[in-house]
RNA sequence: GACCCGGUAGCUCAGCAGGUAGAGCACCUGACUUUUAAUCAGGGGGCCGCGGGUUCGAAUCCCGCCCGGGUCACCA
């Protein structure tokens, strides 16, 4: 098939029509058109009396001899041409029938009109090749089904699917609202390194790479909340950053090793303030995208209307399992995670209480703080001002799974100092996620943070649930592949085969 | 990492009691001036994921590997 579209190609040149000019007067989206014309006309109306322009991927075309309908797609949607032999000549109505396949991008010149079916079509007066395709598009009733395809060659995904081209669109908006409410409230967009000497801000393996001129070893970041706080304590009271994220690690249906976060800091604010703060966020993104604050996600209702529930980890745990985790014993814990036959090599109180809140988190399927995570499961929070055994942290959890992250965070040079030191020695022991030692960050505390407020959120694990999308690879255009041997030969022209 | 399922035409899939590789869409040729999965007639198109084995003969059976999907485990 790519002989012959190649063979078109060379045909059109040698009748002085280059496949790929360079550019095209398209004056007006498909949607544009549909809108301003769709109400004004009734079904077998036309309107000479306009002008439109437009232009886009041929998606079908149904050839009735002297006439033929065709679809195009743009960024927009979709919006059906008809072209008539009588009406364009019959010189370029052949170009039309012979040259011009499903697949090829084309500029259409003409006016509006409703077909006898009612749909609001172009009648085509012009038309111009703007670039031809030489590879088939995947089957129009079916679509493209197969996985592997969509992940690697998204661009034919984006194409055949206009869902898959609607939800990253739809991420973008998201994205865009975000920025949009924080803006409001006096946040400021920043950036940070990317490239790092010390990861932090995470229990995650990273990347590794390396800098020629000083000849040493660099990281990509695991998370940008060291350097955010920097901004802090630099004098900036509100900052965020959303970007990119490296972790060093498995890819499942909620991660991936390259992942967008939004984190922000707020001066003077504690744990109480972000909570309010990221119920709002969230209530606005969900309220400015679809209208409503109740969505559907893989078939169940979620309601992101505030108040959120709020949770204590311990009060949950307690009730849904009858164990207590400030109280209790390890054995205690230990007993109730064997009799749920949870078998696993126990390290420390802390991992037995993550082992624990595993039972229960798909319990909590609408949106919930879950709130004073004991001291041993958070590293960097700080400790409750009311009861020393938790912090003033709580987690976002939606449908069972992490969203936000947040907490008063830790702003005492000497207690962080005594953490990094801990965490270093774990990791000279062989832990690859443990925190190194950020020297510059505690030198950075010892100038003073302000009581501050931060907030990490899942941008992409968010979007799953704005998308209905059950995958993270779902929302991520590019998602990470097994590079996989290149094995496709490509020729061009002459060659046999 | 363990187990399960899959990889056949550009796409969606059938074929797997071992015996010349199929359909629909797409493509090419022809007919058709309001179709929308247009219709009708004809035609071309395949390293059956890769490598090995069994066999007179393998898409089909056996072994290994690669790639993908799912479940569980690990991880947060």
């Amino acid at each position: 098939m790519r002989k012959q579209r190649l063979k078109e190609i060379e045909e059109l040149r040698n009748m002085g029509i280059e496949p790929y000019p360079y550019g095209y007067d398209k004056e007006e989206s498909s949607l544009r058109i549909k809108e301003k014309y769709d109400r004004e006309l009734q079904a077998g109306q036309v309107k000479d009396d306009v002008r439109v322009s437009t232009a886009g991927r041929v998606m079908s075309i149904r050839d009735h001899g002297k006439s033929a309908f065709f679809h195009i797609k743009d960024q927009d949607g979709r919006i059906q041409a008809y072209i008539r032999k009588n009406s364009i000549g019959p010189e370029k109505y052949d170009i039309f029938k012979k040259l011009v396949n499903v697949g090829d991008i084309l500029g259409i010149k003409g006016f509006p009109f409703k077909s006898r079916t009612g749909e609001l079509t172009i009648f085509v007066e012009d038309f111009q090749i703007l670039s031809k395709a030489i590879r088939p598009l995947p089957e129009k009733w079916h679509g493209l089904k197969d996985k592997e395809i969509i992940y690697r060659q998204r661009y034919v995904d984006m194409i055949a699917s206009d869902d898959s081209l609607n939800r990253f669109k739809t991420r973008y908006k998201i994205i865009r609202m975000i920025k949009e409410f924080l803006d409001g409230r006096g946040f400021i967009e920043v950036e940070t390194p990317t490239l790092v000497y010390v990861t932090g801000g995470a229990e995650a393996r990273p990347f590794v790479t390396h800098l020629n001129v000083f000849d040493m070893d660099m990281y990509l970041r695991i998370a940008t909340e060291l350097y955010l706080k920097r901004y802090i304590i630099g004098g900036f009271e509100r900052v965020y950053e959303i970007g990119k994220v490296f972790r060093n690690e498995g890819i499942s249906y909620k991660h991936s090793p390259e992942f967008t976060s939004l984190e922000l800091y707020w001066a003077y604010a504690d744990y109480e303030d972000i909570m309010n703060l990221t119920e709002e966020l969230i209530e606005y993104v969900v309220k400015r995208t679809f209208g409503t604050t109740k969505i559907m996600y893989q078939g169940i209702e979620i309601d992101f209307s505030r108040p959120f529930k709020r949770l204590k980890m311990r009060d949950f745990i307690r009730e849904k399992l009858g164990v207590d985790i400030l109280e209790d014993s390890d054995e205690d814990m230990m007993r109730v995670l064997k009799e749920r036959d949870v078998n696993v090599p126990i390290k420390s109180r802390g991992h037995l209480i993550n082992k624990l809140w595993d039972l229960v988190e798909e319990d909590v399927v609408q949106p919930t703080f879950l709130l004073e995570h004991p001291v041993e499961i958070s590293p960097l929070a700080k400790r409750h001002r009311k009861d020393p055994r938790v912090t003033e942290r709580f987690e976002l959890i939606i449908y069972g799974r992490e969203i936000a992250n947040a907490f008063s965070e830790l702003n005492d040079p000497v207690d962080q100092y005594q953490r990094f030191l801990e965490q270093s020695k774990l990791r000279e022991a062989g832990d690859e996620e443990a925190h190194m030692m950020d020297k510059d960050f505690v030198r950075a505390l010892e100038y003073g943070m302000p009581p501050t407020g931060g907030l990490g959120i899942g941008i992409d694990r968010l979007i799953m649930f704005l998308t209905d999308s059950p995958t993270i690879r779902d929302v991520i255009a590019f998602p990470l592949v097994n590079p996989k041997s290149l094995d496709e030969e490509i020729e061009y022209g002459g060659e046999e085969k």
